[in-house]
DNA sequence: CAACTTGGATATGAAATTCATAGCCTTATG
DNA sequence: CATAAGGCTATGAATTTCATATCCAAGTTG
């Protein structure tokens, strides 16, 4: 009776929660812009479960964000990458970047990533401001890098992971 | 042992949608920005059930995105409003609804929103270039006018939403 | 002044989602 | 053949969300 629902409006932005409107959704999305593809990476990074992921997945894919390829035929082994759809959310995820550096995080300590003018190198304000040119850089004019201490904690969830794994599936101890 | 948590990190994109990253919270912000401020209204125009906007409405204010404030001291009612920090998720929903209008909608029936530029007056393609100044306008130099048909829908759904009241509180029927 | 309405919620139990943990399958490797 | 890597799926418990009903205080009606 209620649930107006992602399809019965012209709402915009109900159409886009309806697809991307939950935590692990924008945090795998996230991960893919930055250019991981791996399932146990995906999954180290966001630390969704692995089904919460297989599960996401499969709706980003059905829903037309995501596609799947085999990059080994024998093994026979997955990678996910962005669709053009996909990589169009580009904007939505640097809009939740510059909210979250300028409202949530603790202290002034440097963003996560640094973005830049591909035009001409200048870092951009968080607002996408370019202090050189004065405009308001388009997404696709701009290159990110990952700060030193963002590239750390990305390695450390990944071996974080890697031992997790380890200690679990065979026997738990002894 | 897994989730990274919203706090254990650097990146802010996790810390943004550890406050925002789900489908109701986007939608009540959405109506907030859009001057919504009352209980019942937020609830018609998002669909949410009264719990769970008041549950959200709970986790808002005390995540300093939204205020409370008393409009009536009679019979005590309250409104919502947004706090500087929610207001600033206005970028946020731009994307949302940039992305949702390019990539979910069924054909081109035009935007449920149309933007112009308040210095010129010029309506705004969907990725905030102005066509006649050439340049990406900032959110806070944009003004938005709903089209009629989605003033439409939102006048239907408070209607429906007042009939829905009418029918439940009471007796069933007969 | 009893009955009803309005705005803003809370209570309850059922249904759906998510979680932690464990296991499976295929191929390669020792 | 035992083990490991990579990518998932199964299971049952814990948590969240839902639909529906109810509550409460203050006006309004009659």
């Amino acid at each position: 009776m209620n649930t107006p629902g992602p399809d019965d409006t012209l709402c915009p932005i109900a159409h886009s929660t309806g697809l991307v409107g939950d935590r692990w959704s924008i945090l795998i999305v996230r991960e893919l812009l930055m250019g991981q593809s791996r399932f146990q990476d995906l999954q180290a990074q966001t630390g969704a479960t692995s089904q919460m992921l297989a599960a996401r997945l499969k709706r980003l894919e059905a829903d037309g964000l995501v596609e799947r390829s085999a990059y080994s035929q024998r093994p026979l082994r997955h990678e996910y990458r962005l669709t053009a759809k996909g990589r169009h959310l580009m904007p939505v995820i640097l809009a939740l970047r510059t909210w979250g550096e300028q409202w949530c995080k603790p202290d002034g300590e440097g963003p996560a990533t640094r973005m830049f003018h591909r035009a001409c190198e200048t870092e951009l304000e968080l607002d996408g401001q370019c202090p050189t040119c004065g405009v308001l850089v388009a997404w696709t004019e701009m290159r990110g890098q990952p700060s030193e201490a963002w590239a750390d904690e990305r390695r450390q969830r990944a071996a974080d992971f890697k031992d997790h794994l380890r200690a679990a599936p065979g026997q738990p101890q002894d």
